[in-house]
DNA sequence: TCAGTCCACTAACTTTTGTTCTATTGTTGA
DNA sequence: TCAACAATAGAACAAAAGTTAGTGGACTGA
């Protein structure tokens, strides 16, 4: 059974070339192209391709945003953004919208074949720099704030439950102490923080921006 | 110049067929090979690799862990899991240490080479499964609540506040109306939501897991 | 072994948050 | 034009959060 495929790009030089050397391999059928994400948003629920090939850059309508809509219409389809965009940006943005593999339109034609094979099975191929920019937002969210490390093991319990939204009544509960040393403890994690209420403490501790 | 490299693992097969293997290609130079995180922990500071090629399982220190602890006195070497974990908890916190590159053991030997000289090319090779994790990552971030969408302008300009932890007093202030429309508000945010208090609405708005 | 420190704990008190009820004004869509 | 909604606000009250002061046990270095 071969992979069905469409293409979503405005320029036809693209457009034409994707879809004639894809078109070579038995291993995939390109069922349409489209120019238009205005287009390409009415005929994908339609045809329920595999994979669709997008660019970002489009009259009218992003790609990201016509993704965006169609995502939840469509869930068996997987989108490969194919663009020149390689701005954190756009990348997290297509990411978030429901594409599943990046590559650059730099991307060889080889290696694009091999990459709608990973992505048809289940992989997520990214550009190099792509994939290195996904693994940056890991190291960077890492908390590493020296005062974190001088909380103690009770006061990190109390962290956790407070991030949750418990009110101080059911960390007690749960901790079977009086809601005293909750508030407490509490006090203590602000100090040491140098911070001011909960929501403070909470940023601080879970690495936000 | 050919890319410096240490591997750590310790099976002595597997040790020995990935510097044999990789000994072949001109474009590589096995420094050595360390079967403990703790003899790694000591030596890669001082070789100074590349590339180190990291297992996870190690009697002793974990893999992770050795990453965590040299990490910031080796900026320039980059880490490249190799190990047979493909579970996300293993995943994120590798990557998290420091690593950016994961490849599962099952990995073809020629694919290995190819993944090392793109990770000392600035990208992040990860197996197929791998890179879908990360992805997956951001698109559950996604809040996608249709609650969300039923707040007002201005509760979504209090919900911004609310989440940096202001005050109702200072986000009065700073919208110059009465603590009592603050409040207000507010409170028609957390029935929209259907929370109780605070932190429950910030971690329901900004898409905490 | 003794002084100093850290941690877990608690009570009493103040401030902030959240609820409830009422009411005015301007906008909008059926 | 009428109903619904958004934004505003006062006021009284209840509940939760946050502050301050202090106890006792365990450990630690001199």
């Amino acid at each position: 059974m071969s992979i069905s495929l469409i293409i979503v790009e405005d320029l036809k030089e693209v457009r034409d070339g994707l879809k004639n050397f894809i078109g070579l391999s038995s291993d995939f059928k390109v069922l349409d192209t489209f120019q238009t994400a205005e287009e390409a948003l009415i005929e994908i629920p339609r045809l329920k391709p595999d994979i669709v090939i997008m660019d970002i850059n489009l009259p009218g309508m992003s790609g990201i945003e016509c993704i965006r809509l169609i995502k939840n219409k469509t869930p068996a389809t997987q989108f490969m953004m194919f663009t020149v965009y390689e701005n954190d940006e756009k990348v997290f943005e297509a990411l978030k919208a429901g594409a599943s593999g990046y590559l650059l339109k730099s991307t060889g034609l080889v290696q694009l074949i091999e990459s709608l094979k990973e992505l048809h099975n289940g992989g997520s191929p990214m550009s190099a720099n792509i994939a290195r920019k996904l693994v940056n937002v890991f190291q960077k969210n890492e908390t590493n704030l020296p005062e974190i490390e001088t909380l103690t093991f009770r006061e990190n319990e109390m962290l956790q439950m407070l991030a949750k939204g418990l009110l101080y009544k059911e960390i007690a509960d749960k901790m079977n102490i009086s809601i005293n040393t909750v508030k407490q403890h509490i006090h203590n994690i602000y100090e040491k923080l140098h911070v001011q209420n909960r929501t403070e403490a909470i940023n601080k501790a879970l690495g936000k921006k």
